[in-house]
DNA sequence: CTGTTAGCGCTTTCAA
DNA sequence: TTGAAAGCGCTAACAG
């Protein structure tokens, strides 16, 4: 807080006009104020720096022109990206954005909407780690009325809830395809943490892109990762150890799917360890399109995640419920983009 | 906002208590009330559902325990990890952290100023864009005696303000030492924005060591960039050119250094298309030590910038501000620490 | 141990 | 065209 400084009151003094004036033409409401009235509180704001008190004012107004927006870590990647697109969006209405922390753990998501509710922000944007858990706290929110919007979360939990989505069974089912389109058949598989939902969904994709094309899955050709770079690493060395090379330098599978960019990168480390080249010995798509500047080399074909516009998206549509414009359960699904960088070979008739 | 929720009024009028009463338990002033009404009040705080207004006590304790953080952009790795070091030092504080990205633009500065010092924040932690340019805007807050501190901004202009930064100087000397230690005496430098005040110390540190080791700095060894990748590969493509080899596949340089870490990755790229090797043909020293997980890859000794210390820094600065127990211009300079990382060569007497 | 009282700085009817 | 008065929900003296 800082130190002394001028109130309405002051500035009424001064100019020797009630309170009640200056604060119309603080606000611009100069609906009936005489020209030089509003000229010479005009002149008495700027030459004391009056401004105006956001607290006192919210007192009021009941509103703090504040979103919360909640997320685990804006140290990852998407996070930061899907903080911007709140930002912006919010900057746009006049609002700021509270940003919190919780390293998805409970007790820190409880403690941050907490202080997000007690009219520090007038709703909340909510996006945690992709656990399968539920937070009980939303019923919570939900049945007090408290404005919020979900991000990639309680998709079936809450279904009376906004909420923006992402089709990852689509995703991974559209990479998968991509593969298969290009005549591949043996498609080994990375995936993600199976206590993350996002990675059992993505799972679903590619057995079910398999399904579709009448291909046969294959246990040897799946390996588990934890989304890290390491366990890309790990699992591609896992899947050449599983399935010998046929013929000289050539492993048991001519793609790769990885369930997410990080991994795909550990992967194809160890790929290029064992002399194996991308896409002339093996193919890969990944998924995220991680927004690493250009500093994710090599680059991979990926199905893109639009972290920046899902943030956007969100913040649309909790201002639709604080506006009362909102359908109830209002949801949004992005739908899977695949972005091609050229780690794909056609070996179709090859 | 949410809907009708209850005040401390209502939990009150319930209890059959005074809302002094209620606010003291609230607050866990139990300094002196009865156990029964302490825990009378307690079960209709639950059964209701009671959260204080926030705004109803900043009111009152003149404190908004937020504070506001300006940066250019949360999507830079670097001011994402700085984000991170100030919201855990106000979580511990029982603080929370309202984020403002201005993307180095004065307008957005002023504005998001204005919106934080209207008492939604009870200080501002600043940093932006690396540009020369002074925002007055400052001038105004220290004349109001509103509390901020500055992360690696305005070090001459503002000698009294209190703020966090790095040597930069200090830093690019010590990585061409390290270059010079192991024998190199052509030693490639690319350059940063020279729009940016870092980007001109870290080129008066490499001129420094250099002058130090009584070697003359060659022009043709100099190249300029951008901080972005795509520069640093452009760079080194000037000194492979400037620099002609003087034996086959040996360029004019045995040792670069980059000022940042995207540079040297681009560099690094060019390098390989040339079929050089890093270390065996050119040793590489860059600047940031950028936290992208593993991604960043092949790994290059670098000088640390530690972001995530000169956020925590900087929020500790804050608080001593708002205690009042800052003096008046503590400063806290971070010193650089060589991170090594297997791209140099040692060329001595080789 | 508990309650009464007096605002915090501002917006907003309602009168003048 | 202007202003007086009534709070918003809460905390903090100060009395009982």
């Amino acid at each position: 807080m800082a130190g002394s400084k001028p109130t309405i009151k002051d500035i009424a003094r001064i100019c020797g006009v009630s309170i009640t004036t200056v604060s119309k033409v603080v606000n611009k409401k100069h609906a009936g104020i005489g020209g030089k009235t509003v000229e010479r509180v005009m002149a008495a704001v700027r030459e004391y720096g009056y401004h105006p008190n956001a607290v006192a004012r919210s007192m009021i107004t009941r509103k703090t022109l504040t979103v919360g927006l909640v997320l685990p870590d804006v140290r990852n990647p998407f996070f930061a990206e899907l903080a911007r697109g709140v930002e912006d969006v919010c900057n746009n209405r006049g609002y700021g954005c509270f940003l919190c922390n919780t390293d998805g753990d409970m007790e820190k998501e409880d403690a941050c909407v907490a202080q997000l509710r007690g009219r520090v922000a007038d709703g909340i944007l909510f996006t945690t780690q992709n656990s399968v858990e539920f937070n009980p706290v939303f019923d919570r929110l939900r049945a007090d009325g408290y404005p919020f919007c979900l991000i990639e979360r309680y998709l079936d939990a809450m279904p009376d809830a906004p909420g923006v989505y992402f089709d990852n069974v689509g995703g991974a089912r559209m990479a998968v395809r991509h593969l298969l389109d290009k005549g591949h058949r043996r498609i080994a598989f990375i995936a993600g943490p199976q206590g993350s939902v996002n990675a059992r969904l993505r799972r679903e994709g590619y057995e079910l892109a398999l399904l579709e094309a009448g291909v046969a899955p294959d246990p040897a050709l799946r390996a588990d990762g934890d989304y890290h770079y390491g366990s890309g690493h790990r699992a591609a060395d896992s899947l050449l150890a599983r399935n010998a090379a046929r013929r000289r330098k050539r492993p048991g599978f001519s793609a790769l799917f990885a369930s997410n960019d990080l991994m795909a990168l550990g992967a194809y480390q160890r790929l290029e360890e064992e002399g194996l080249r991308v896409p002339e010995d093996v193919s890969i798509v990944s998924f995220d399109n991680a927004p690493f500047p250009a500093v994710m080399r090599p680059k991979v074909t990926t199905i893109e995640l639009p972290a920046y516009a899902m943030g956007a998206r969100a913040a649309e549509m909790l201002f639709d419920v604080l506006d009362g414009r909102a359908a109830a359960g209002a949801r949004h699904v992005f739908l899977p983009k695949l972005v091609e960088k050229g780690s794909v070979r056609d070996v179709r008739e090859a």
